[in-house]
DNA sequence: AAACAAACCTGTGCGC
DNA sequence: TGCGCACAGGTTTGTT
């Protein structure tokens, strides 16, 4: 589910709400949420300690603390994290809680990952051994937004192997954070068919594939993401994203393109995963 | 090197 | 109304 756009706006959420903060407490109830560590990992590791930041890697949050260490949050399909007033109702699948006490400026609130799949993860890790403990993020190719992601950088991407467009854009060891709405979306924007092969494209249209890639990732991120029918994603007020009003092609295969006006968004399988895109204007 | 398949889970929507 | 199946925003691992 949540993309770079959608862990944006959970990032700028959780800045907004929780950065100085200190949590008291730690609750955990599934142990397969802290899977990469343990469940006295993750207490011992963030009870007591305060929350100096909120970065983004990709599709990874990042919060580091007074301790030293960072905690990592990856919602994977249908993670969720939420902030609310201390002693709320908790949903189904509420797999942590930590507690943040009150201050001059809060009330007290709890952060909570809710993750009805449990494909996603919580970790307390120490970022100098970031190579050992979590090597994913350590591989994590350049963000567009946070790498600021240039034209140059990209044609090195394009033409150091041949690839599928769509699945390269899936990479995350090349560029990290875009998913399969938006690989679709910045396909179709920049008028590339997603079967293309990287290191075949005309100059001109790795400028495109650039300019798309930017483009696209703004508009979803000031849209506060896409929230689909199913209503999992949402920010960490529990509001729904609107960016899927923008989308193209994603999910809208068998309608007329709104960009051409004249081909019909076909659906297709590439690199395991649903693809869309409109056969007449992405050559 | 790169594409493909399966695995990890739960919830939802659809056809019958 | 109920049942079974297909499918879903991600990533890793193992196989062609």
């Amino acid at each position: 589910m949540p993309e770079l756009p959608e862990v944006e706006t959970v990032r700028r959420g959780l800045a907004a709400t929780v950065v100085g903060r200190h949590v008291s407490r730690v609750e955990i109830g599934r142990e397969r949420t802290v899977r990469r560590t343990s469940r006295q990992a993750v207490i011992d590791g963030l009870t007591d300690t305060t929350i100096l930041a909120a970065n983004r890697r990709g599709k990874y949050l990042l919060l580091p603390l007074d301790t030293g260490d960072e905690v990592m949050i990856h919602l994977r399909m249908s993670g969720q994290v939420l902030v609310v007033p201390a002693g709320s109702d908790r949903p189904a699948h509420t797999h942590v809680v930590a507690h943040l006490d009150a201050d001059d400026r809060h009330p007290a609130h709890e952060l909570w990952f809710v993750d009805p799949r449990t494909f996603g993860e919580v970790v307390v890790f120490d970022p100098d051994h970031v190579e050992v403990e979590l090597p994913d993020i350590a591989r994590l190719g350049v963000d567009p937004i946070v790498d600021d992601l240039s034209l140059p950088v990209l044609r090195r991407i394009l033409r150091g192997r041949r690839r599928l467009l769509k699945p390269l854009l899936l990479d995350q060891h090349l560029i990290a954070g875009i998913g399969n709405i938006y690989a679709d979306e910045i396909l179709h924007e920049a008028r590339l068919r997603p079967d293309r092969i990287s290191n075949e494209l005309s100059t001109t249209s790795e400028r495109r594939l650039h300019g798309a890639i930017h483009r696209i990732l703004r508009a979803a991120i000031d849209a506060g993401g896409s929230t689909l029918g199913d209503a999992q994603y949402v920010d960490v007020a529990g509001a729904a994203g609107s960016y899927q009003e923008g989308h193209r092609v994603y999910g809208r295969a068998g309608q007329r393109c709104p960009t051409c006006g004249v081909g019909w968004i076909r659906h297709t399988v590439s690199a395991q995963r649903s693809t869309h895109y409109c056969p007449k204007c992405q050559t």
